[in-house]
RNA sequence: CGGAGCGUAGCGCAGCCUGGUAGCGCGCUGGUUUUGGGUACCAGAGGUCGCGAGUUCGAAUCUCGCCGCUCCGACCA
């Protein structure tokens, strides 16, 4: 993409109502603008990072074997009766009435609806197990929206339901949606932290959340040391493979990790002290396993091998899309702007073109970006009649995790310049080395 | 929803107390300059002063009502 020809509406100055870096660099960097409280329009650059982690989300879905679908926004009061939540929801549920008078609402979540799906669908075990999630937005009419993305009322969500004939397979799905989890936040380039939870509103006894540590982080959180320190890096994974997903979870759950809901001050005593941390965290995730509470209420039921009807076990399993986007900016910035992991970053790498107009640097600007491209890799080239520092600054801002810089004084010496934007370490090479090595950096993503 | 604020140009703000033809910085447009970290100068464009009533010869400014937004708290993925 050339810079001249995007829409990149970057803000110089900080807007006043944004109180957390993350808010404030979005905004900065021309990623979203507020439409009203707690809902925002995803301008093109945010969007590339919303859909960017959407597909990754979707990549270690399929990995897990689960199925997506697209569900709507808007659901008929009615299924919502069935359950019971139409009135225990309360103001959070943004209710509407259509031309009909019929009671509508903006789905917060969509158990109710999944659930209908799979009572008319599904008869018999033989047809589990079944998880079927989509990626939709949600609707929370938060009292007191704020932290940008982070806590809108309109978020983007993935949203799972597990479906299986009995109890222990329930759990098997549900930790296979951790040990999914855990993948998918890890190639984000986030450490997010499987923590024992309250079960909350949804109901249910076996849940966890998952927690990025961020100072800005809502809950407060309770850990061992060595807890962060977990990675399940390349390991090959059998999702189908019930004790080594087990064994997977035991060892990122056995360690103590608790938010201040469910902080049991007498257990955490019990880590050595110089491993004890307390910290704050973003809540990125929850698994929750919850048996029969809407399969019973709404009558889904599967026919047993004995040809008995009893209720699916079910369970539900988030991903707080749209916050992703705070919490990797909460995690990932300097005073400077924003520093995207590669694996979400809306563009693997940027050529920034010193003296625009001068026909070898033009020309070498375009060797680059047309040789990136050949090998798969759309930079954003900033090709604009402007000023070194204000190019560099809006580099810097936008967050790409390199830089290939293009001037006269490098080309006369057959060299350009490829930087890191994490550590601000620069390596003078020559253009085609400076595309070999961008190449590696991305080979795995 | 309790408490506290704020709505004036795309962004950040002054002007309001003490009513009298709407300003500053950044950004934007044209030009000159400059060219390896947000350059300098010149000339411009851009505003229903959130909305509606009222007081007044005259309202951004005073009064009343409404709307929107932000912050702290309670609540939440």
């Amino acid at each position: 993409m050339r810079l001249s020809r995007y829409f990149l509406p970057v803000l110089k100055e900080n807007p006043a109502e944004a109180q957390i870096v993350s808010h404030r660099l979005m905004l900065r960097a021309g990623m979203i603008r507020q439409q009203a409280a707690g809902i925002y329009s995803w301008l093109p650059l945010g969007y590339r990072v919303l859909r960017r982690i959407e597909q990754i989300v979707h990549e270690e879905q399929a990995r897990a074997g689960h199925i997506p679908l697209l569900m709507p926004t808007l659901q008929p009061a009615d299924l919502w009766r069935e359950s019971g939540r139409y009135d225990d929801y309360g103001q959070e549920m943004l209710r509407i009435r259509d031309r009909h008078d019929r009671d509508m609402l903006y789905g917060p979540t969509n158990e109710e609806m999944i659930t209908d799906i799979f009572r008319a669908h599904v008869e018999s075990y033989k047809q589990l197990p079944l998880t079927l999630y989509h990626i939709q937005w949600k609707f929370r009419d938060e009292i007191r929206p704020r932290f940008g993305v982070m806590r809108g009322r309109e978020f983007l969500m993935k949203d799972g339901y597990s479906f299986d004939l009995t109890r222990e397979d329930a759990l098997h799905a549900y930790n296979r949606h951790m040990v999914s989890y855990l993948r998918t936040y890890e190639r984000m380039g986030l450490t997010a932290i499987p923590m024992r939870a309250a079960s909350g509103p949804i109901g249910g006894d076996n849940t966890h959340e998952f927690l990025v540590l961020a100072e800005t982080g809502e809950s407060e959180v309770f850990y061992d040391a060595r807890v962060p320190a977990l990675k399940l890096g390349d390991r090959a994974v059998d999702y189908d493979d019930r004790a080594q997903v087990a064994a997977i979870c035991e060892e990122f759950t056995s360690l103590y990790a608790r938010t201040d809901e469910t902080h049991d001050a007498a257990l955490f005593e019990q880590i050595p002290e110089e491993r004890r941390c307390i910290g704050r965290g973003i809540e990125v995730g929850q698994i929750f396993y919850f048996g029969t509470k809407y399969s019973e209420a709404m009558g889904a039921t599967v026919v047993t091998p004995d040809g008995a009807r009893v209720p699916v076990e079910m369970g539900s399993h988030g991903i707080g899309v749209s916050r992703l986007l705070g919490a990797l900016i909460e995690a990932n910035h300097d005073d400077r702007g924003i520093i995207w992991p590669e694996g979400v970053t809306p563009f693997p790498v940027g050529i920034v073109n010193l003296k625009q107009g001068d026909a070898a640097t033009d020309a070498a600007c375009e060797g680059l970006y047309a040789a990136l491209a050949a090998r798969g890799l759309e930079a954003l080239y900033d090709d604009r009649e402007d000023r070194a520092g204000a190019k560099f600054a809006t580099m810097d801002l936008i967050g790409l995790p390199w830089r290939i810089t293009v001037g006269p004084r490098g080309l006369a010496n057959g060299v350009v310049e490829l930087t890191c934007r994490r550590t601000g370490e620069s390596e003078e090479m020559s253009a085609e080395a400076a595309v070999a090595r961008v190449a590696e950096i991305y080979a795995g993503r």
